[in-house]
DNA sequence: TATTGTGAAAGGGTTCACAGCG
DNA sequence: CGCTGTGAACCCTTTCACAATA
């Protein structure tokens, strides 16, 4: 089984589609066109249909997109007809923001686990969880069936989490500490790194005028 | 005025490498080669020899590059010899975690304001500073000097935001709500958006085996 | 000799353009 | 007729390979 590679911008433009998709649907439109989903996101609409086509032909011709069709299908396609059980790695701030972001449980991640290896923080309620040990990690993921992790430590000990996550058995991690970490492969990795995109930022305003593309 | 187009991905690798810089310096190491640096980034030399030579020759040859030097001269690039007067847009958790994340000071990025629309949190106290009723917005930033905004608003109240933040002078916007943001041409946007990068992850353990590349 | 800096080649993602079809 | 689906063309980024040189 090879059904050709998807790239990771790919994915990306998936999910906006979904976004895009609930608007129009609030808006009450049944059909849309390639060109309609193109124009909230600022692409082409040859794009839209490239990467609608890899997983199915979708449309009418002559006539687009069914709304309520393509949704579903979308959201079959980026695996949100279920709910996933995730962990967080670091009891800090930011975890404490992820873990009552709303947005999450509406798209069916659910924390139910929080790690922390601070014995202050241990033992702590987080709304109905408490927080674990980090050294009882491999045991709660086991029990509890973890398949992501969420890593929101300081920058030293983010490999060490990733390495314990994954030698539970996690497959897919969302990594917040400013540190590039090493996966093996059949892992998937991806980073979110605030210092980083922020510094993209004093680049651009450095270096004005000179452009910067979006590759 | 135009040496050419710098992709993003290049522009985040620069941030990438200083940091690498940051733990060869910590090792003690005085020159480092471009294999040196591409290992720790799991990429090629030649692609970091490409990136470094566009602002310039900094290495020898048969030696490497002064870990020094370099480190210096990449904060120059990135903008980074330099402090940057940041507002919040959003005094929300995420807000807060943001705000108290000693990454950004550290890397000479100041909060100096922070703007809120509902009545119960304007007045409140943020360390040193006070929540503004968003309606202020733009006075503030121009009081202060304000060049990059961080919107931490729900979904529904970012592109007003980003609107207010634009008109009031602001040419650099990091986006942490889940919506497709349109600014004009000379606005810098960067989006960290959770919620698509963990559908990247429930995408990529719906698709186990298929292969996901970079791009 | 080891490693940089860089043209040339390769690779991969995006756009074009049009045949196919409702 | 309008819009999808898609092969081909295009373009940008990455990698290769080697001349240049400390």
């Amino acid at each position: 089984m090879k059904p050709r590679a998807i790239s990771e911008s790919a994915v990306r433009r998936l999910s906006h589609y979904l976004r895009f998709l609930d608007e129009f649907e609030a808006a009450g439109a049944t059909t849309v066109s390639s060109d309609d989903l193109a124009q909230k996101g600022g692409m082409t609409s040859a794009q839209v249909r490239k990467d609608l086509s890899r997983f199915g032909s979708f449309g009418k011709r002559g006539l687009g997109y069914p709304v309520d069709e393509l949704r579903e299908r979308l959201r079959q396609i980026l695996g949100l007809d279920r709910r996933w059980r995730v962990c967080l790695a670091g009891a800090g701030r930011l975890g404490a923001a992820l873990y009552q972001y709303e947005g999450f449980r509406r798209q069916g991640f659910d924390f139910v686990a929080v790690f922390d290896r601070d014995p202050v923080k241990v033992g702590r309620r987080w709304g109905d969880l408490e927080v674990e040990d980090v050294a009882r990690l491999g045991e709660v993921v086991a029990a509890k069936g973890i398949e992501m992790g969420v890593i929101v430590t300081p920058r030293e000990s983010a490999q060490e989490v990733a390495d314990l996550l994954i030698e539970a058995g996690v497959e897919a991690i969302l990594n917040f500490a400013p540190k590039k970490l090493t996966v093996p492969h059949g892992v998937t990795l991806r980073d979110v790194n605030l210092a980083i995109e922020i510094e993209g930022l004093s680049f651009a305003l450095t270096h004005a005028g000179e452009i910067v593309t979006a590759g």
